[in-house]
DNA sequence: TGTTCTATAGAACATTCGTTAAATATAAAT
DNA sequence: ATTTATATTTAACGAATGTTCTATAGAACA
């Protein structure tokens, strides 16, 4: 009989335990909280809960249940962007681990991606993508971006970053800026580069 | 003698358990990490550290070790912010609680206020404070703000929230939007409620 | 029908771990 | 010098908790 419904009252009453009481819940806890009836079962649904990767637990340590999805991540805080300067994404192999500056930020609005990295907005000159000088723009470094996308683009002619969705078009591509009053621009694909996506702005006011 | 330096090595010891393991060190992890001498050591530290009220313990439970400066702030999703309707925060009174959504933040972004919530926004009309349709704003519940603040006040004539910095001037209260090249309006003091405070500005992208 | 996999039950064992007590030491205060 | 508050040492108790062993039962499957 597979009973998959147990396992998933379980996981709840993990994560409940957590937001109530700030740890892992015990076998025995789990035992009266799901109503079940032998320590056995816990175990036993929490070694098939490890198997599939859901949980995590060390061997002997009461109260080391550790659930797998995790809510806060912390994403480096690369440096700043202004138009007229390049990203400053350090390559794989200048990977420099000195003190870097961190910014913890909850999954609910990163979502689970990997290579992220935030960067600090100076001057004024995004604002047309509705993006104020001090705000932080969280990127996701990719070569590559679809259509209607928000994007980092350095464009080589005018040696300046900006940040617009882009759309490609019949022999040319088009960057719109994210406030709809403003015109779009035009270029040519040689002429630009996607630095990365943009994943989401953050905007901290009354410091 | 006085050793608060020992407390501190603890905490930071405690801090470095939750980020390596994911859960609280024991009395007898902290008296290895910590080159201590004696379980009656750490418990004096620990039972002094609770008292002053830097962490919290829950007696007879193992690992139950919790830091007070929390990291990540769950804060409720309150509904939508428009013009043309006033933003829905509940009276204390009819303080409803309802399977409520909520949003993970994490000090980082919001600090360590009370009284927080936030708002959906719908539409372009906060444009002008670089606010886009679909962006979330956090709000601090405040009936007043200093000059220069981003607070969301309610008109009373025109029936409308807007988003705007205030500034309060002899006779009238300038409305300035966030966007520099748009012009301010100006209200008279009777016309205008204050409904509470921005305190930062979310936008996810890519989704 | 027999085999196998999964779920459940009850009991007991072995550690881990919070807690306490009593004695000593050390520094600060009076 | 005496008192008082804080810090340390040693040892041990007992509760909390992870783990294991054995037995049973139902379902899926060949």
């Amino acid at each position: 009989m597979r009973k998959p419904e147990v396992r998933e009252r379980i996981l709840e009453f993990i994560r409940h335990s957590f937001d109530d009481r700030g740890y892992a819940p015990t076998v025995r806890d789990i035992l009266k909280g799901c109503n079940l009836s032998s320590t056995s079962v816990v175990q036993h649904h929490l070694n098939t809960l490890e198997k599939e990767g859901r949980i995590h637990r060390d061997p002997q340590v009461v109260r080391s249940i550790q659930l797998m999805k995790k809510d806060v991540v912390e994403v480096p805080l690369l440096g700043a962007i202004a138009a007229g300067k390049p990203i400053p994404v350090p390559s794989s192999d200048t990977w420099t681990t000195p003190p870097e500056e961190t910014l913890k930020l909850t999954t609910d609005m990163v979502g689970n991606k990997s290579n992220i990295y935030a960067l600090k907005v100076k001057g004024t000159s995004m604002v047309d993508a509705l993006i104020d000088d001090g705000d932080t723009v969280v990127m996701e470094a990719v070569p590559t971006a679809e259509d209607g996308q928000m994007v980092a683009v350095w464009l080589k002619d005018e040696q300046e970053v900006t940040l617009k969705k882009i759309y490609r078009e019949p022999g040319r591509i088009r960057l719109q800026p994210a406030n709809k009053q403003m015109k779009p621009i035009y270029v040519k694909p040689q002429n630009i580069e996607v630095q990365g996506k943009v994943v989401a702005v953050l905007r901290r006011l009354s410091r």
